[in-house]
DNA sequence: TCTTTTATATGATGAATATCATGTTTTACC
DNA sequence: GGTAAAACATGATATTCATCATATAAAAGA
């Protein structure tokens, strides 16, 4: 469905997303440990996170990971473009070029409500809707 | 979303349901040439497949792949079953081993109804379903 | 300005997936 | 029975993805 890769990066976003504020920065190691994430890969992950404005980050002592506004109104959709590219998600379940709408394979008409739908929840989630969502208890975040 | 190969076996597969029959086999060359599929790797998926009666076979001059009337009532998923195994497809979206409806993740609860409506969706579409969508025209195959 | 603490950049390794190549068995037909 | 046409089995290679390791750059504080 997802890659490792982007599995690994909303987690961290949301850890981000509950643990952290602009004031409150947290390090990669302290990100992977209860997350389970191994550390150097994670530390890959954040940067490209970063370098996309994803998440921010300072250096130096008393530096870290944290979110600023702005990302948290990022939607969840854009997180997992920016790792896995666009296609993914969003290409017909045959990989045939000529699926559209107009002209649906079999496999688009059978889930292509479905599937839409995902996407379009994706694009319309923010990571503060699901911080929302944790807070009044309607899900968990299991670590 | 799925594999390569799933998707590859469902073409090849759908491929065999609109044009072979048991008394017209089909040569798992001539079903690579169309649907673009490398010949060697698909001889193997369609070995796969034959091993768990998904499709059948026979051998010698004359011989190829064909559906039976029991392959044409196979599901969906249970090609992508074979092929990709059934963990995949119903798993977690961000792979926690404690997620399920009692303590939904976030992401789970976000697209859990649309998922596993597509899951069963997959699980009640027969092979046949689709020839007959392709029949009627409510959908194509674009090899 | 020096040292420490952090992120960042880059490249190396390992694992899983996709692809290719070659040999073996079965079956039909002469 | 011998021969050719096919599936079947097995292993090799390549490519992508996940993981690890090491060196560099920036920032803070002394």
């Amino acid at each position: 469905m997802l890659s490792n890769s982007s599995k690994y990066a909303i987690k961290a976003v949301l850890y981000l997303a509950v643990n952290s504020s602009p004031k409150q920065r947290i390090l990669a190691k302290d990100i992977s440990v209860p997350t389970n994430i191994p550390k150097a890969y994670l530390s890959k992950i954040l940067q490209e996170l970063s370098r996309h404005h994803i998440v921010s980050s300072l250096r130096g002592p008393g530096g870290g990971f944290y979110l600023s506004d702005e990302n948290r109104a990022i939607s969840l959709l854009e997180i997992i473009r920016v790792i896995d590219g666009g296609y993914r998600l969003t290409s017909c379940m045959l990989s045939l070029k000529d699926c559209d709408e107009e002209h649906p394979c079999p496999m688009h008409d059978l889930v292509g409500g479905t599937k839409a739908q995902f996407v379009e929840n994706l694009r319309r989630t923010t990571v503060n809707d699901l911080v929302e969502d944790i807070a009044e208890g309607r899900s968990f975040l299991p670590l």
